[in-house]
DNA sequence: GTCTATACTAAGATAGAC
DNA sequence: GTCTATCTTAGTATAGAC
């Protein structure tokens, strides 16, 4: 590859950390360009040739949560024998990311910055996400849209807990086995 | 009552309508005290014999949400005949409550503003929410605190779905029956 | 690609007069 | 309780040199 090329993406990982880095501590609306540059050892109009704007720092923050939350996951928990057991290891594997960082949870799955939206790009990278959750759904047998959406609501609805009311315990998440076989009780009972 | 009192509390509620106007508008976080000012005819350093800060004015919009919030409540579903069927009546208005302003769910449930935590007696109010709704859920025979986790994930989990991603609609809000449904099944389950 | 310099806007907060 | 005036800080963004 191009040194230069790989200088650049190097540089734009460093930027994206320092982003990172201020949301986890000072909250994602706390993230300026000033500070960032300053912590990487450059001055604000530099990070002009990264992003076009302050919002596509976002934006290029949400697409690299997107792609190491599909990265996560896929490692993670791959396709398993038995696709219930798999689905267990994957909720586990989607709440444990989520609860790791508010910042990224609130960027990821809340969209609650304001002035900002996904770009097309990015925003195909939530749908890639949601895409490879919704099969691993249907190998278990779940497949209609109104649980699909019932499922994302237990997931999303146990990391929101967790982080707003117990950062850092697990009074929510170590609920997760007991929701998820209720949840499959609600879905076999339809089938019954 | 004083009538100085009656226009302190008056002027006191047009300051809070504005604010949350703009929140609802731009954002929590695009809410200034100038831009409140504005809208109430005043100059902004009026505020300040108001709120101490601007942090006391994201208190007193937490304050006044929960106050809003029992009282809303307690007047849709009271006590019922069938604790259940009152159990599905409550959760009914408190998600209604929690959709129809996604700025205000923000604030009483998610807490994502940056610095601002709630006073003590603003968390109090918070506090008896709770209490409310955990006494409803005794009475309906759900009294475990894991179960009370698991509720409050799930009617959390719906309400933030539905805001985030189907705003003004109803796709995760219609499924509260099937999910309550679910819950009385995982609950009974475990007394068989 | 990075810099200096700067334009522009806006914010929270305080002092002191009325 | 409200005002004017002001301090202080900070932000996004652009122009143009190197």
């Amino acid at each position: 590859m191009d040194p230069r090329v790989a200088r650049r993406q190097a540089r734009l990982d460093e930027v994206l950390d320092a982003a990172w880095e201020i949301a986890r501590a000072e909250g994602l609306a706390a993230v300026s360009l000033h500070e960032v540059a300053r912590r990487v050892g450059l001055r604000q109009p530099s990070l002009y040739s990264y992003f076009p704007s302050k919002s596509g720092l976002y934006d290029a923050m949400f697409a690299q949560g997107y792609r190491q939350l599909i990265d996560h996951v896929a490692a993670v928990s791959p396709r398993a024998a038995d696709p219930r057991r798999g689905l267990v290891a994957l909720s586990r594997a989607i709440l444990g990311f989520a609860v790791a960082d508010a910042a990224r949870q609130q960027l990821l799955f809340h969209r609650t910055i304001p002035g900002f939206t996904p770009s097309a790009e990015s925003y195909a990278l939530a749908q890639e996400f949601l895409a490879f959750v919704t099969e691993r759904l249907r190998a278990a047998g779940i497949s209609e849209r109104a649980d699909v959406d019932i499922y994302t609501a237990l997931i999303g609805g146990l990391g929101a807990q967790q982080v707003a009311n117990d950062p850092g315990g697990n009074r929510w998440t170590k609920q997760l086995a007991a929701v998820l076989a209720m949840f499959f009780a609600h879905v076999d009972a339809k089938d019954a």
